[in-house]
DNA sequence: GGAGGCCTTTTTTTT
DNA sequence: AAAGGCCTCC
């Protein structure tokens, strides 16, 4: 060995020797010290995650003290592998202080997360009671609908915007930091005649809210990001991190990127990692222009890192995905690249309709699995959320294992939030919708009386004596007692995790009497209980379960499913940052892909583009697109014929054939039995005219 | 006046 | 599957 390639060894340590040279040159920026901005543009596939976590190990090997560096990932999910993967680098280097290093990294999470722990923090400091509870989405509408309600704007002459609507609105507003007028006219132009009502609803809910002591999502930022704009506040909080590292940035609104510059407004110690070809999240008000603008906004500029490699995906899938986002009308990063040669392409495979789709869906995995591949290591994406309703019941019937991520969570079960609202209200007896959805829970009391309960309780200094002065209805008088006594009991002091189970014994009745099926929702109720009895306390089980929901239908499941295989299905969205070997993309028809309500605007359509492309680069080796032929429009049982016939997705015109190994496909049943034909007369001579306008 | 049952319509994606 | 509107019964 030579003296150069032995000085070269001792300078560069095992876990950097493995990174190629634009990783390295983002994980070594600064070389541990506080230096200028960092922007990395990374593809997909190219090594992200990887790259920040080795950034923030070089960090800490090179002396950071790791309870200040602040990491905010898009979910818990990441956060938690973050941390993980930290540990795993760091140790290598550090040796046996590695576990010590990952717990002391404790300000990771997302921003709504950390935003939450800091509010807590800085409460007294902005006049906000620390003992807030957080509404999650339903939550807030409910209470945007009690101010929609009080206000008369439920009865007005021509149809008032849905609470859900009003909601959104707002949340756009706060968000997107624009003024009302904008959004209405950029994003709801047919509420735009309302801009006055909505204009006082909003002040309305806001109101309601600060009595209630509660907060909303889009308050975690905005809170944030006003005590940020206190300049002392802001000195207080910048200095409190040395680094401050952000994933997914694409993704991130203008609040959020406010909130980074209140914190380091010079830039120095920041580092933002995204792609803004994977931007998916603009109805969320995600801005792309945040990570395109990052550079500018700081007087030293940022040093900037592509990661155009990609180590995931063979080159045909690469080659087709580049295609499609190809003809993006707009875009910033260049065409990803792989050594990863394959002479399979892309499948894109004709069925006649979702029922055949889920058919061979089915088979295709099977037959995977038989030549050995795990089904864990396999992936069905789709748009929404119900697209995978055909699929679930073929996989139900065929004994196939499966865990969905996305769409309708365990939590928005109205069993689920029943008791929740139950716990939410003993925490924090100002909170009026979770008051209100309790109360309506026993026969004789509906609306009016719920919210006289409330309004008693609000203006009683102490407000279960404000609630045992209520005088019930003749019918409810059996269950007001019962009620009074267990609320009592819960507001005397939390009894964790028993409190859920004491809930549970005076919900049963209620549930019983309301769900036919009972007894399946009283499994999810066990479950529930399961879940809490891992959470230290009450107060932190309803935060952080509000903020970092079980994602997956599974993680109700609990352990004992744990070591079992089981296919992953999950929305587009929630795939976000995932990778399997195999992946199924369903319906890749026009209608769904781009989805019919998203093709209002030009940048709508763009932002479908991404979709297919996030979800086509999610795989390794082999992808699957599925075309079935007719698809029901709506998520109903079909009305009679109600099917459409569907064309492949704009996306892939047939210029772009020849990246993919097209064909179709039939189940046995249908090839084999001539009465099974569709009865149905196509003109074929029609549709090949139109493959070519 | 209010509770509750029965009808119809409506649904993207999520912290 | 759930939310909103309308109607009936207490």
């Amino acid at each position: 060995m030579n003296i150069a390639a032995r000085d070269s060894s001792f300078e560069t340590p095992a876990y950097l020797a493995r990174l190629n040279d634009e990783q390295r040159l983002a994980v070594v920026h600064g070389d541990g010290k506080v230096a200028a901005p960092l922007l990395v543009i990374a593809g997909a596939g190219s090594g992200k995650t990887n790259t920040l976590a080795h950034r923030v190990a070089h960090l800490i090997v090179k002396g950071a003290d790791p309870r200040r560096i602040l990491l905010m990932t898009f979910s818990r999910r990441a956060a938690s592998e973050m941390a993980k993967r930290v540990e795993r680098i760091a140790g290598e280097v550090l040796g046996r202080d590695a576990t010590i290093i990952a717990d002391a990294l404790a300000w990771a999470g997302t921003f709504h997360g950390i935003g939450a722990r800091l509010l807590r923090d800085y409460a007294e400091q902005i006049g906000l009671d620390p003992a807030f509870t957080i509404h999650d989405r339903e939550d807030s509408a409910d209470l945007m609908n009690l101010a929609r309600h009080e206000l008369g704007l439920s009865k007005t002459e021509s149809r008032f915007p849905t609470k859900g609507t009003c909601l959104q609105i707002y949340s756009r507003a706060v968000n997107a930091q624009a003024p009302l007028g904008e959004v209405l006219g950029s994003a709801f132009p047919w509420c735009a005649a309302w801009a006055d009502q909505l204009k006082e609803l909003f002040a309305a809910y806001v109101e309601a809210k600060q009595a209630q002591n509660v907060l909303d999502y889009d308050d975690l930022l905005l809170y944030w990001a006003q005590m940020a704009a206190e300049p002392e506040i802001a000195a207080h909080l910048g200095s409190r991190f040395d680094h401050v590292l952000v994933d997914e940035y694409q993704d991130t609104n203008r609040l959020q990127a406010s909130i980074l510059l209140a914190l380091k407004p010079d830039g120095a110690g920041l580092t933002v990692v995204g792609d803004d070809a994977q931007s998916i999240y603009s109805f969320r008000a995600a801005e792309v222009r945040n990570i395109l603008d990052f550079p500018k906004q700081f007087a030293q500029g940022a040093k900037i890192v592509m990661l155009e490699r990609n180590y995931r995906s063979t080159e045909t899938i690469l080659a087709a995905a580049n295609k499609v986002i190809g003809e993006a009308s707009e875009r910033f990063t260049k065409n990803l690249w792989t050594e990863r040669r394959s002479s399979h392409k892309p499948q894109l495979v004709s069925v006649r309709d979702e029922a055949e789709q889920a058919n061979y869906v089915c088979q295709a995995i099977l037959a995977e699995r038989e030549a050995g591949t795990a089904l864990k290591a396999q992936a069905v994406l789709f748009r929404a959320s119900h697209h995978s309703g055909a699929l679930e019941v073929e996989l139900t019937r065929r004994n196939i294992p499966f865990v969905k991520f996305g769409g309708l969570k365990f939590l928005d079960a109205a069993h689920v939030k029943d008791m929740l609202a139950m716990l939410r209200f003993a925490e924090n007896p100002r909170d009026r919708v979770a008051g209100f959805r309790v109360l309506q829970l026993m026969p004789g009391i509906g609306p009016s009386a719920a919210s006289q309960i409330v309004d008693t309780m609000a203006t009683s200094l102490d407000e279960t004596l404000g609630l045992a002065r209520f005088r019930p209805p003749q019918r409810a008088a059996q269950d007001w007692p019962v009620f009074l006594d267990i609320y009592s009991g819960l507001r005397a002091g939390a009894k964790w995790p028993a409190d859920l189970e004491r809930i549970r014994l005076w919900y049963e009745p209620h549930l019983e009497r309301i769900h036919e099926d009972a007894i399946t929702r009283r499994a999810d109720l066990l479950q529930l209980e399961q879940i809490a009895s891992t959470y230290p306390s009450r107060e932190r089980f309803l935060t952080e379960l509000t903020l970092d929901p079980p994602d997956a239908t599974s993680d109700q499941a609990g352990p004992p499913h744990r070591d079992e295989d089981y296919l992953i299905l999950s929305t587009i969205h929630s795939a976000k940052g995932q990778e399997w070997k195999n992946v199924f993309v369903l319906n890749t028809v026009d209608g769904c892909i781009p989805a019919d309500l998203g093709i209002g605007t030009k940048e709508d359509i763009e932002e479908e583009r991404r979709l297919l492309y996030v979800a086509m680069t999610r795989a390794r080796d082999s992808l699957h697109l599925v075309v079935p032929q007719r698809f029901y429009p709506h998520n109903q049982p079909a009305r009679g014929d109600r099917n459409i016939y569907a064309s492949r997705t704009r996306f892939i015109p047939s210029s772009m054939l020849s990246a993919f190994e097209q064909s179709s496909w039939a189940s046995a049943a249908i090839k084999d039995d001539p009465r099974q034909r569709p009865g149905v007369k196509v003109d074929l001579g029609a549709r090949m005219r139109g493959m070519w306008k």
